[in-house]
DNA sequence: TGTTCAATTTAACGGTGTTCAGTTTGGCTC
DNA sequence: GAGCCAAACTGAACACCGTTAAATTGAACA
């Protein structure tokens, strides 16, 4: 049974469940496929293509049926739902985000690049703010998931033990702590949710004073 | 002449100009430094602990004397310059980014972030929104510098051949490359400036909707 | 039945991070 | 100055890694 690029990307994701993006090598994923290693190069030119095939793969599942607009439905909220989408295909496989930041520019990508471009241009924005306004959505995305699969590595490693919380205690940062203290464990759905609002209302403030001027 | 773990970390940074992240090994470092491979083990642990404090070091440049704001300075002023100054610290070492996206929490992560803390707070924001507002500039920077760097990096190697700009000409994405088109090429500070005006005018709406509410 | 060609194996090359037992070296005390 | 001790480094090895080239299988087709 001959093997196919696709089974082997998919088992790439799966394998990766397992061992982490650190712990991904072609010789273990071979192992896995029960084949030799030289045997991937027939199906992928490297083991960067094979890490930007994972990506596309990855955004593929989530935004297979990204559908436009409804008539009626307002921009805010068709953007809201598109960052959370995006949130959620980079969170559903450890290291996503990681995986992600080092891919070169995927279809999937530019796909999602594209429509968020017509929705904005369809809403009002000049040409050159809907290229920056998709762009904030896709950077804050990106990085506020690395950071949040940075902590949860972190945290699957050890219980941080002197990385955060001695930094914290040592007294060194007075108002982060406090501030930690007395707000609590931090929700990331919450804070994400809070990010996407704050980025849709700049979007707003920034078109209406361009318009008032 | 001992060597000393803040020369290995300058010597790894003067390096990292050269070879770029992917080229970066103790081998080549340790010749570098006239100096047996493993004896690199003497200063630091492991390979990550050196990220880790490069990591740092190129946050220190920059934030060494990060002043808190003037007295009568507003608050977007001081969050503004913060954000260009992580900005530049990431900009100026190849591949800053990625470095730091892959680096456990550091010591100059959690000062810049309670600086930020501190300052919103005194704004008026609540901690919880001085917090996650402080995350949404952080976030959104890395994302931000990691695509400015990617992009930077597939152009030193060979113009992009068929990476995008024969995704773009395929017509598969009309509407960004026509935006594309009639923008003419971006420029990455402009777009970080709208990105930065973009945060700044978020908080400012979200805060006035919380107080009016 | 013989040929072609996609798919895989075998074998190797040079490089990597890391460990460990031994050796040098510089500064201190006696 | 002699002797010591710990810090700093060497030498050699281990187990991996990505990648390449040539040789080999195996099935479809003429």
């Amino acid at each position: 049974m001959a093997l196919r690029q696709d089974t082997v990307v998919r088992t790439a994701l799966r394998l990766l469940e397992e061992v982490g993006l650190d712990g991904l090598s072609l010789r273990r994923l071979a192992k896995v496929l029960g084949v030799q290693p030289a045997a991937l190069y027939w199906h992928i030119k490297d083991k960067q293509e094979l890490l930007d095939l994972m990506a596309e793969e990855m955004l593929a599942g989530e935004f297979a049926a990204l559908r436009p607009p409804a008539p009626d439905e307002p921009w805010q909220d068709w953007l809201r739902d598109l960052a959370w989408r995006l949130r959620r295909s980079l969170r559903t496989h450890r290291d996503g985000a990681r995986i992600f930041a080092g891919a070169r520019p995927v279809r999937g990508t530019l796909q999602v690049l594209d429509q968020l471009a017509a929705v904005l241009l369809r809403a009002g924005f000049s040409p050159q703010d809907a290229l920056r306004n998709g762009g904030v959505v896709v950077g804050y995305t990106l990085g506020f998931v690395l950071d949040e699969q940075a902590a949860l590595a972190l945290a699957a490693e050890g219980t941080t033990p002197e990385g955060v919380g001695s930094a914290l205690a040592s007294g060194e940062y007075p108002v982060l702590s406090e501030v930690l203290a007395s707000v609590g464990r931090p929700s990331p759905d919450a804070d994400f949710r809070h990010g996407t609002e704050l980025m849709v209302a700049g979007m707003s403030a920034l078109s209406a004073a361009a318009a008032g001027r």
